[in-house]
DNA sequence: CCTGCCCCATA
DNA sequence: GTATGGGGCAGGA
């Protein structure tokens, strides 16, 4: 049809006083269709997530425009797509976008459904054949923009980002963010203008625009800033200093002007429509209401008849013209089951299901705990796991009566489901629990329906329990000191209950069981778990709520398959825990796992929610200093390398040092380039070079910016206003705690500039942080586990324990020793540790590998204790598979026996360190478990905070410090016994201040 | 957008 | 030579 005036001059021009919004549809499309929810879909199962989304901002922008706030809504307004694949680019380069895979399935019958919703409510919808989208957009934006016209196109997509000017905006909807000229340098490094220059030189693999190779989006940005143009840089190619990139942009010249043709929008496309036919007309209030109903849209449907007067009960749903799409026979999508559903007595799990721990059935009366293990193993494996037989509990009855069932076995698997992988900020979503294999519910409590997206909408998908009714009837189950509860990754699910007033307890968890067995065997997360000892792969999580960019939190999945998931989990969970759990007794695991596994929870957990302070302030003054200081050595850098380059990049920089400046380079890296490390660095620095010294410089202090100053703030919690890590109990092989998200356990102290980032770490007003570390701890375990009489001594009577190494080693006294020589000794005492290799002691002192031999072969003489300790690890990791320390934690080793000689040497090295730093870390970790009750006892307030492998740091009000200091130290001293006597003394250094750096 | 690589912070 | 976690870059899905 066409427009009756579609050649009307009587349509006025656009004015400085108009505001056009373009929308870019076809982009919309596909990323609405990730952006949201999955599987979203009509009763007939018309997928509709993408319409969904399309319909709630198209409404949104045309009565609202950019901002709630009035005088923003737009008076031309247009939705703009994709005609067909074919465009002039193809004719140019074959391969543009060639590779692009099809689109989803059920995505295809959306695209005609988006034209409809676009006509239905009253919006031009371009399309012309031979061009794209952005074609048509750049056009009509610039047409627009010369008219005096405000334009704004809706769109994420970054090659729209060429557009931007004083009159042309644009807005990502779908993250909410209006992207200007800050957010081009942002992406590109250059302003708009300079857009397609970078892309013709980075190209775009999404694409399939070639670019030159070895440039990214770094190096092309760095070198349009310095040459201006893409011409200006291939007419000056010949002298770009670096080899490699020289000879690209030479050859690869032709493919970048191609590029540069593929990226560059046409803004003269002889368009059909003309601009001023985009004027806004009022929305037809039945028109588009009836589409809304025929999609099913509830929420928008009554909002739209609203606005617009419609009466929505007397409109019928308009008929939808889907190509390539048939409804299924009328036999309905699995609907979530209600409440009632399920029988109200426990299913009987069927006659395979193991009877509950404890009561050992006769026919396993007489096996070994080993078989009983085994048999329980491969008893469990044969129940299949089926997700049909899962329960949505919708009803507080439904609970009661599941509550009553775990208070009656004893026992029951739980876990929670919520928004976020962080402890500290996740909102519950759902609770589900299993009380044998095959029996499991998902009791849902906070999931909303996905429509608000764009809207901020989205209220509780009724039918749910209400989150405090639930908790109160879940509190005494989970409190109940005759109910095991079970959980995998505990620490997780009891900080989320304990933010909701429920400690839990008793309780065990299956990802430390594992991890007591099995460290070193491989990953203790549940999916892993569940393939190695069922045999089953649990969904993916990211099959229910998606993943990267389009993932969604777990309270806008749908119920249904939030309750598959979720049940499984729990069931799951069971499963592993009643294999599991057998093995400790078999294994001789048991207390272990007691002692030290378990109770950690609850400690870890503890200290993770009271986090610690830190100076926002000081952190972004530091990234100011960080950030001069740098730029001061950039143009240092830039001058003496004789241009400018990434220093960041470590090829580019190996090009510069061993390509352009042809100092000798050292060190090749595995894949074979150049290293440019810090040793490496040093060394050419010592040859008098200023440059490594320079970059040396810059890298510290990039270092100590992004990784420190600039990404701390981002993790101080907005209700606390503190930082709250998370400590890994299961992720290291010796035994060790891991931090991350942030990591609080590799903050600097080596350099004066680190240490300002540890200033920032503070005790709040009125209080002290209190620092405690081991002496030595790991030479002392070895010390006591090698039995090697001099290290025993020279430690009871309190001496310097590498000076007395020297002294052993090279026969000088110690009184006026030779810094270089007690140096000298410090490293092969840490060498020792590490299960020292001629190799590794040489680069570590810069001497030649002969001389480290010697040095070695001297130590063993004079400790020829340490040598039969090392033989005979590594004769019991080749026979066992695993070494064990002083408080029997095992580590282990599987690949040890492997052919490759450098391989077999790596595991040996590490099970001769295992036993040392992993009796090391056993015995913080039995210094950390008495600590909470010690200071209790003693009537203090002062509480433990952080861990950092051999020290702890605490936060005190400074009336206490004094009282509190020896009460740390006994405690950490004394953390062996009684289970054990040290053969040397443990010995702790305590000191308070107001910040980290002076406590330490 | 994810992954491997390189480099670097700590004990 | 041991044990970690994490940031930036570049390349390939």
């Amino acid at each position: 049809m066409i427009r009756a005036m579609s050649n009307d001059a009587s349509l006025p021009a656009l004015t400085a006083n108009d505001h056009l919004i373009l929308v870019d549809g076809s982009t919309f499309i596909f990323r609405a269709y990730h952006a949201l929810p999955p599987l979203t879909r009509k009763s007939d199962g018309l997928p509709v997530g993408a319409v969904s989304g399309f319909c709630n901002m198209l409404w949104k922008l045309l009565t609202e425009g950019l901002t709630p706030e009035k005088g923003d809504e737009p008076t031309h307004f247009a939705v703009i797509f994709d005609h067909s694949s074919k465009t002039f680019r193809n004719d140019i380069y074959p391969a543009y976008k060639a590779q692009r895979p099809e689109p989803p399935e059920d995505l295809i019958p959306q695209f005609g459904l988006i034209r409809q919703a676009t006509r239905a409510f009253n919006v031009p919808c371009i399309e012309q054949e031979g061009f794209e989208a952005d074609d048509l957009i750049a056009t009509y934006a610039t047409q627009a923009a010369a008219m005096g016209a405000r334009v704004t196109i809706v769109s994420g997509d970054k090659d729209l980002m060429q557009l931007i000017g004083p009159r042309i905006g644009m807005i990502d909807t779908m993250k909410n963010k209006i992207i200007g000229e800050p957010e081009v340098f942002e992406k590109f490094g250059v302003g708009p203008d300079k857009v397609i220059e970078v892309q013709s030189l980075a190209g775009d693999s999404v694409d399939n625009v070639p670019g030159v190779p070895g440039i990214g989006l770094k190096t092309a940005a760095q070198l349009i800033l310095e040459y201006g143009d893409l011409e200006t840089l291939l007419a000056n190619a010949a002298s770009i200093k670096q080899p490699k990139r020289r000879e690209n942009l030479i050859e690869f010249a032709e493919q970048a002007r191609i590029s540069k043709q593929l990226v560059t929008l046409k803004c003269d496309v002889p368009v059909e429509t003309p601009v001023t036919h985009f004027a806004v007309e009022a929305v037809n209030g039945p028109q588009a209401v009836g589409f809304l109903k025929a999609m099913e849209f509830t929420t928008l449907t009554r909002r739209i008849a609203e606005a617009t007067g419609a009466e929505a009960g007397n409109i019928d749903p308009a008929e939808l013209t889907i190509p390539g799409w048939h409804a299924p026979d009328a036999k309905g999508r699995m609907m979530e089951r209600g409440p009632d559903a399920g029988s109200s007595t426990p299913a009987a799990p069927g006659s395979t299901a193991p009877a509950a721990p404890g009561s050992a059935p006769a026919p396993e009366g007489m096996m070994t705990p080993q078989h009983l293990a085994a048999a329980r193993a491969e008893e469990i494996r044969r129940i299949p796991v089926d997700h049909s037989t899962y329960e949505t509990v919708m009803d507080i009855e439904r609970l009661k009566v599941w509550v009553a069932e775990a208070m009656e076995t004893g026992i029951v698997a739980f876990d929670t489901e919520t928004t976020s992988l962080d402890a500290m900020q996740a909102e519950l979503v759902g609770v589900s629990l299993a009380t044998r294999p095959g029996r499991a519910c998902y009791v849902p409590l906070g999931h909303v329906d996905g429509e608000g997206d764009l809207l901020g909408g989205g209220g509780l998908v009724p039918g749910q329990i209400p989150l405090r009714a639930a908790l109160d009837v879940l509190k005494p189950m989970l409190e109940d000191p005759g109910v095991l509860k079970i959980a995998q990754n505990l620490k997780y699910d009891w900080q989320v209950m304990a933010r909701h007033g429920i400690e839990v307890g008793p309780h065990d968890d299956t990802m430390l069981l594992s991890y007591t067995l099995d460290a070193g065997k491989g990953g203790n997360g549940m999916d892993e778990l569940s393939e190695r000892w069922l045999g089953h792969t649990p969904i993916p999580f990211k099959d229910v709520a998606g993943s990267g960019k389009s993932m969604v939190t777990f309270d806008k999945v749908e119920i249904s398959r939030a309750s598959a998931y979720a049940a499984e989990d729990a069931d799951v969970t069971l499963r592993l825990w009643l294999v599991l759990k057998p093995r400790l007794a078999a294994e001789a695991m048991a207390t272990v796992y007691e002692t030290l596994e378990r109770p950690m929870v609850p400690v870890l957990a503890r200290m993770e929610r009271r986090g610690i302070s830190i100076d926002r302030q000081m952190l972004s003054r530091l990234s100011g200093e960080f950030a001069q200081g740098m730029a001061a050595v950039e143009s240092e850098i830039y001058a003496l390398a004789g241009e400018a380059f990434n220093i960041g990049s470590p090829k580019q920089l190996g090009d510069i040092l061993f390509g352009k400046m042809g100092l000798p380079g050292g060190k090749k890296t595995k894949t074979g380039a150049w290293s440019t490390s810090v040793s490496v660095l040093d060394d050419l620095a010592a040859e008098g070079h200023e440059l490594p010294v320079k970059i040396v410089e810059w890298r510290q202090l990039a270092k100590l910016k992004s990784t420190y100053s600039d990404a701390l703030p981002g993790f101080i919690n907005p209700e606390t206003k503190r930082v709250h890590t998370s400590y890994s109990l299961a992720s290291t092989t010796t035994g060790r705690l891991s931090s991350s998200e942030p990591n609080l356990q590799n903050i600097p102290v080596r350099t004066e500039a680190g240490r300002k980032i540890r200033k920032a770490f503070v005790a709040e007003k009125g209080n002290k942080l209190i620092s405690a570390d081991y002496s030595q701890i790991e030479l002392r375990v070895l010390a006591h586990i090698a039995d090697i009489p001099q290290l025993k001594k020279a430690f009871a009577d309190g001496l310097d324990i590498h000076a007395m190494t020297a002294s052993e080693m090279f026969g000088v006294p110690v009184k006026d020793m030779d810094p270089m020589v007690r140096r000298r000794a410090k490293a092969i005492n840490f060498g020792i540790i590490y299960g020292i290799s001629a190799f590794g002691l040489a680069a570590q002192l810069g001497i030649s590998r002969g001389e480290a031999g010697d040095y070695i072969k001297m130590y063993f003489q004079r400790f020829p204790g340490i040598r039969d300790y090392m033989e005979a690890v590594k004769k019991e990791v080749h026979e066992k598979g695993f070494v064990t320390t002083l408080f029997g934690r095992k580590a282990h080793y599987p690949d040890v026996n492997t052919s490759n000689p450098s391989m077999r040497a790596f595991f040996e090295r590490a099970a001769i360190n295992a036993p040392i730093q992993g009796s090391a870390a056993d015995i913080i970790r039995r210094a950390m478990l008495r600590m909470e009750d010690a200071l209790v006892d003693a009537g203090l307030k002062i509480r433990m905070l952080l861990q950092v492998h051999d020290e702890l740091i605490f936060e005190a009000e400074e009336a206490e410090v004094e009282a509190a200091i020896p009460v740390i130290r006994r405690v950490m001293e004394g953390a062996c016994e009684p289970l054990l006597q040290l053969s040397v003394p443990l010995q702790v250094d305590a000191r308070a201040a107001d910040n980290w750096d002076e406590a330490h």
